[in-house]
DNA sequence: ATCCTCCCCTAC
DNA sequence: TAAGGTAGGGGAGGAT
């Protein structure tokens, strides 16, 4: 079995580290005497300075920020023009080189070593650029220098190193889905800093001062989102193209490419077969069956006169070229998008902080309270704000105002392009009537199939089912929320602090693995990336599960987008553990735990995901700046032990992981909107007999492990979870079945003891051994007609 | 009732 | 060629 080495490096980097490491294990003594509590100003050494990393640093960023911010100065998250004093970097690609010659450039140490020195040091000294050469370290990528481009390498493989890198590179949606989380963290951050200043609402509350006496009579909702966000930013240096069809995307030319092993009519056939209606424009692009090669690549976002020939986001490129053949297309500049959404988030906040972050384009503003310091319409102060957005960052934006939250976005989209537009209460109806119902927020391609059968089409026409009706449909909660919706009503607040819930990491593109090596491989290299945004967040979790995209039977080989999914049943399965986990080794664990006894194909693989739920925080007492200034002075080994500490027990649901034979171990998507289709699942590959026999059992705790786990936590917790008393369950149901008899005894006696000798003997906990002894007996009895005789542990 | 797992749906 | 991620709400159906 080979083992994959760390394999940097080729610019000599370490060096560099280590220096930084010496210089920090210095400040170590200094930063004792500092608040551990990160965000508390200790002086004012920074007092003016601006700064803005860019790049790796060492320091971290993050670190940069809370530096700065205990010694008085100012992080931005983005370049300021006329504004950041001091941008830091230690390495640049040439790409932002250029940049760095209008503005001053300054290695991170320029901070560290002035905290040391507890003065402001001379940052020329720290310039990062002196004349036109880099002083140190050597610039990155200094090999690549050869006329020909770097690029045009083909695709890389799905067990490559990289391929995870490169595609996440590439991926807009992993770029929204990332901003979003980053945006969404921001406010967060923005919340818990009581000494955020509100420049904008100062502003109007001395020019608009609050009329005595006078309040808002209702909750007053604002809308806001960023008109073709992708396109607008784009076109900032793009004027010719102002006012021209355009769309943001991939693709170069508008040509796509004949492939082997594609049918697209098969796979259309393939995809209705599933869901009981085609891909949304299936009648567009199967015409292109006469031109083989119309881009499936994806339009992100679509100017307005694109959209006038009734091109949308996320469409083909081929479909859209047959809606609009002078349709230009422009690159993505993801850099660039995410400052944009600083800007518009530092907009805002300028006014308030009641704001929910949706979207790196997009967020609701509760104005309730702002109003009541300021005397101004709404629609001025959108006016205003909207102004000053275009200002900062060249992009058109709208604003919806209503009562509540839906009423807020449905007048964002009445509102657009670049306008504003209030939907005041006594206008909901007649303004609903008419809405088709997929412009309600959470009516989707679903939801609007399943009532177009019913003929409704309109939220006038939903109005006239009765509640019941739309909850015998679409279940007691979702049924009412249209009810609601439809009428334009909604109840549910803004949530200014957003708490995460899960992590996970999906590749459903350019999975083509060739064996099970390769499917470990790169399930390796997912399961690191996991890890590694688990640790960003300094988080754990107590559920991992397996996502897999299987190509379904009756799809053809190749998928006509160019590494694509193609048509697939989904795979799901989770574990749940006593303890949570975030090292990549805890996480593969799991991950090779569920996948192998499905006994899949690997080469018919076409997505994989990993996710981990049941957050909790890891360290919660530790701060890493400490660390980061403490270490170094011993190279500690005991991190090491505490790394080795037994794996956390886990186990399937009902601990019937090892039944391979059964059917139900598998589970297949159900086909929707079709219940006449019951007659069969569509085959998915039966798992077959474990070959080497023991390998399933290899991936599982080892008996002793699992005793002492049990330990710990009839040890550590104050009451007997039911949750882990399944678990715990699972585990022995799961020995019981591999015939580990002998372990499922000794491990009951073990547990008996540690519950006999807690100090207090509790009731909840002596009957959670009871419950568990019974159902291990049961088990035992269906298995091997006989118990375990267990007459001297028991309870009474 | 309540919890659990697996799944569907939606949004950007 | 092309980069189809990610998080949350919630329902179905079985177990407790
Ligand atoms: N299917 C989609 C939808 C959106 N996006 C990206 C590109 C969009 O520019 C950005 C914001 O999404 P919006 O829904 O706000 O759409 P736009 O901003 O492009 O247009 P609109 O003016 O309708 O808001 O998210 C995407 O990549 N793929
Ligand atoms: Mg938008
Ligand atoms: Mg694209
Ligand atoms: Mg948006």
């Amino acid at each position: 079995m080979k083992r994959r080495k760390r394999e940097r490096n080729e610019n000599g980097f370490e060096d560099w580290g280590g220096y930084m490491n010496a210089k920090k294990a210095k400040l170590s003594e200094q930063f004792k005497v500092e608040s551990a509590k990160a965000g508390l100003k200790v002086d004012d050494l920074f007092k003016g300075v601006k700064i803005f990393v860019n790049g790796y640093t060492d320091p971290s960023a993050d670190e940069l920020r809370i530096l700065m911010m205990q010694h008085g100065g100012e992080y931005h998250h983005y370049y300021r023009t006329g504004n950041t004093t001091h941008v830091i970097a230690t390495n640049l690609p040439d790409s932002k080189l250029s940049q760095t010659r209008t503005s001053i450039t300054v290695k991170p140490e320029w901070i560290v070593k002035s905290i040391e020195a507890n003065k402001l040091l001379n940052y020329k000294d720290y310039l990062l650029v002196t004349g036109r050469t880099i002083s140190q370290p050597p610039l990155l990528f200094t090999k690549q220098q050869s006329n020909k481009s770097p690029t045009k390498l083909p695709m890389k493989n799905t067990a490559d190193d990289h391929f995870i890198d490169e595609f996440y590179a590439n991926s807009r949606l992993h770029h929204i889905s990332t901003m979003g989380a980053t945006f969404k963290e921001y406010i967060n951050q923005l919340r818990s800093n009581d000494r955020h200043a509100f420049p904008g609402r100062d502003h109007l509350s001395n020019q608009y001062p609050p009329s005595s006496g006078k309040m808002l009579a209702t909750k007053l909702i604002m809308h806001i989102d960023m008109d073709c966000f992708f396109v607008s930013v784009g076109l900032r240096d793009k004027p010719h193209l102002v006012g021209k069809p355009v769309a943001v995307t991939h693709s170069k030319s508008g040509a796509g490419n004949a492939r082997d092993g594609v049918n697209l009519l098969q796979e259309i056939e393939s995809y209705r077969n599933r869901l009981g209606y085609g891909p949304s424009g299936s009648s567009a692009w199967s015409e292109s069956k006469f031109s083989t090669t119309a881009s499936m690549a994806e339009i992100a976002s679509c100017s307005y006169e694109a959209r006038k020939c009734g091109i949308k986001n996320g469409m083909f490129v081929g479909q859209a070229l047959k809606l609009c053949p002078q349709l230009q297309f422009i690159h993505y500049d993801f850099d660039a998008y995410k400052q944009v959404s600083y800007q518009l988030y530092d907009s805002v906040a300028r006014y308030t902080l009641d704001i929910e972050a949706v979207s790196c384009d997009e967020m609701y503003v509760d104005l309730t309270n702002l109003f009541q310091a300021i005397d101004l319409a709404p629609m001025k102060f959108a006016a205003i704000l909207r102004k000053e957005i275009l200002e900062k960052t060249g992009c058109n934006s709208s604003v919806g105002f209503g009562s509540n939250k839906l009423i807020a976005r449905l007048a964002t989209k009445k509102a657009k392009p670049n306008g504003q537009y209030w939907i005041e209460d006594d206008q909901i109806e007649l303004f609903l009537n008419d809405l088709p119902l997929s412009e309600l927020p959470g009516v989707g391609r679903s939801t609007t199939h399943k009532l177009k059968e019913l003929a409704i089409k309109t939220c006038g026409d939903l109005q006239l089912l009765p509640l019941q009706e739309l909850q015998k449909e679409f279940g007691k909660k979702h049924g009412e929320t249209l009810y609601n919706a439809c009428r334009g009503k909604e109840e549910k607040g803004l949530v200014f602090t957003h708490v995460k819930k899960s992590v996970s990491t999906d590749v459903n593109y350019g999975i083509r693995l060739r064996n099970d090596e390769e499917r470990d491989i790169f399930l390796m290299n997912l399961t690191k990336e996991t890890a590694k945004r688990l640790a960003a967040i300094n988080m754990k979790g107590k559920c991992v599960t397996l996502k897999l995209m299987v190509r379904s039977k009756d799809a053809p080989e190749e998928s006509a987008k160019y590494m694509g999914h193609g048509v697939c049943d989904h795979i799901t399965k989770s574990v749940s553990l006593l303890s949570a986990i975030s090292s990549t080794d805890d996480i593969y664990r799991e991950v090779q735990k569920i996948i192998k006894p499905l006994g899949l194909d690997s080469k018919e693989l076409r997505g994989v995901g990993i996710q981990v739920s049941r957050l909790e925080s890891n360290a919660p007492v530790k701060n890493r700046l400490k660390d980061l200034f403490a270490a170094n002075s011993k190279p500690s080994t005991t991190k090491d032990i505490v790394q080795k500490s037994p794996p956390p027990i886990a186990v399937e649901k009902d601990g019937k992981s090892t039944s391979v034979t059964k059917k139900s171990d598998v589970n297949i998507d159900k086909v929707p909107h079709k219940e006449t289709s019951h007659s069969k699942d569509p085959k998915i590959e039966q798992p077959k007999t474990d070959p080497e026999g023991s390998s399933v059992q290899e991936s599982y705790l080892l008996p002793a492990d699992l005793r002492a786990m049990i330990g710990k936590w009839v040890e550590a917790e104050e009451t007997p979870k039911r949750r882990d008393q399944r678990i715990i369950l699972g585990y022995l149901l799961h020995l019981c079945k591999a015939q580990q008899i002998e372990d499922v005894f000794i491990i009951l006696k073990a547990f008996y003891l540690y519950v006999k000798r807690r100090r207090k003997m509790q009731a909840d906990w002596t009957q959670a051994y009871q419950k568990i002894l019974e159902s291990v007996q049961a088990s035992m009895v269906a298995e091997y007609g006989g118990k375990l005789s267990m007459e001297e542990y028991r309870f009474l």
